[in-house]
DNA sequence: TTGAAAGCGTTACCAC
DNA sequence: GTGGTAACGCTTTCAA
């Protein structure tokens, strides 16, 4: 910029305020700025205009994710872009893979490159941890799983609801037979779905066949092996609620493998792109609206609302597409 | 920091060495230092420190795509982020949409934030713009689609070889009628698919059946109209080559609609998920090499290579999964 | 082992 | 309208 001064002539502060677009500038030392800039290849540098500025913007968010090539994760992140760019803020996204230690480590990063706010689908249990930021009024808001030792926005999907609902139509259906495969009980979202599930049998009066109930599987090879294991049994499942779009994948597959996809019902929680050609039923969260809507409280934050924390709850749905209306098999008799 | 500082009753270049831990500092004092920083809620600032710093890393890359929400691009963005964790390298991703103009703002903002590095799967037709920066030595790879205009690294697939084989499979199945759904030709890949495709027929001595020809699709609800139009006709493709997935994805749907999944053959360009369970033929690109091998190409930039611009190409390769194997109807007579 | 001063590239403030 | 000077929060250089 010194440079660029010194062949145009004219001060530092004019080349700042020509670059900046600042008026107060004639035309004719505009244009000798302009193109002392060009010949010089100058470019801007917005690390040292931010260092200097004093609203402090750096014009970038940081977003957490579970895992950037899943669809719910990459339709969340695209989403909450959209709503970011007419404001002109980026977005510096990560995958956790569930780790807590390294959601930590990211936080810290993101914090340190002074992001102008936080998006963050946990992976951790507990994030007393961010405390000390949130208090001094640094923007997070939660997306898809509510904080936990914290107090700060959220926008969430009711997980219990959706278990319920999708357990609650596979017993409406003749099901007693239904096997739950979900994500670790650890993972807050799973085990609110499992709850959800369980709500269900007890509306019904009926116990959860707790033989049928697989926790812990993530992959889409662990639900392929569980789905079938559990049709080994002396006494299967007529039907499967499948707690995440990975493991509704994996059972897709093993179901095929054994050529019942007919014959035995399932329903997934996640949509995911073509499950309407699988004929697949499934609890659809709305992921663009979830996003619009983080995007929103985040960009609310940032431009100084400082209102309590809100908490924001999403309905999902049930997609019926036809696998989670197999009705189940007639007893002999 | 000064407040630290002032807090243990130490300089501020102390402080600093302990943020950073550096060594030559005594216990006693970096314990004092610790729990003032504790104290204040202290949190280094990353972008200060990269102004300063004389190797001016700031441990950022850019990387543009086509959509984040689409498979391919996110599959990409987590294979980068895969290759950069090791080296503590963080990733800002943005959607071009196939926008030349976004594409141009984003890369100058990108350079002005100072990014270590850019991955680029470009929407423009020439990235001349970029020549400046890719002459004064900045890290630039192109990924799926060559650069031009400028020479700098870049990992392709061999789209037009894709084509080839993709239609050559179908002329060899004894298709003749083959309509060809594709991007519009001002987008490379696309117009290289398609001489790819024009390049079977010729091998076959065979000429291209223009009237099938459908250049400028790109969205599934633009594949499905088309595939609806072209099965309408008086003499309808017995085959069709979708030469991007969301095109494969419409043709998918409109055959299911009109009940002719198994009758009227299908390849796909671009694999994606659960197009195995759908029997989908594809041309597969293997992403994650190819997101591995950017990564390679642009940490070994950052490092400081200077070896001229290499460019690799990679292969893809025909996923037979029965939609591609029907074979033409026998003809009366 | 520790500290003082200079400076990274920019913008804020106030004088001309 | 334009320009000087200080300052942003940190690291570097060099001296103590």
């Amino acid at each position: 910029m010194r440079d660029v001064a010194e062949a145009a002539g004219v001060s530092l502060k004019t080349v700042s305020r020509v670059v900046n677009d600042e008026p107060g500038v004639k035309g004719d030392l505009r244009d000798r700025v302009l193109s002392a800039v060009e010949k010089l290849d100058y470019r801007h540098n917005l690390v040292a205009s931010n260092l200097r500025r004093s609203d402090a913007r750096t014009g970038v968010i940081g977003v957490l994710v579970q895992d950037l090539a899943n669809s719910f994760s990459s339709s969340l992140v695209r989403a909450l872009e959209d709503a970011m760019r007419p404001h002109k803020v980026m977005i510096v996204a990560a995958s956790l893979d569930e780790t807590t230690l390294r959601e930590q480590h990211m936080v810290e990063n993101l914090i340190s490159r002074r992001v102008d706010g936080l998006v963050l689908v946990p992976a951790s249990a507990r994030q007393d941890y961010l405390a000390p930021e949130v208090r001094s009024g640094f923007p997070v808001v939660f997306a898809d799983r509510a904080p936990r030792g914290i107090e700060t926005d959220s926008v969430v999907i009711d997980h219990a609801l959706g278990g319920f609902i999708a357990v609650d139509h596979l017993l409406a259906n003749g099901h007693r037979r239904i096997a739950i495969i979900a994500d670790s009980s650890t993972i807050t979202t799973a085990s609110e779905r499992v709850r959800g599930v369980r709500a269900a049998f007890t509306k019904y009066g009926l116990e959860v066949p707790e033989d049928l109930v697989r926790v812990g599987e993530r992959t889409e090879e662990g639900a392929r092996a569980a789905v079938h294991a559990l049709r080994g049994l002396p006494d299967p499942p007529t039907a499967i609620f499948a707690g995440r779009n990975t493991i509704a994948q994996g059972a897709v597959r093993a179901l095929s493998q054994r050529g019942e996809r007919e014959r035995v019902a399932l329903v997934g929680f996640d949509d995911f792109p073509m499950s309407d050609l699988l004929g697949l039923t499934v609890i659809r969260q709305d992921v663009s609206r979830l996003g619009a809507l983080v995007g929103e409280r985040l960009l609310a934050r940032i431009q100084g609302d400082t209102s309590p924390p809100s908490q924001q709850v999403l309905p999902p749905a049930l997609i019926a597409r036809g696998s989670g209306e197999i009705p189940p098999p007639r007893v002999a008799g």
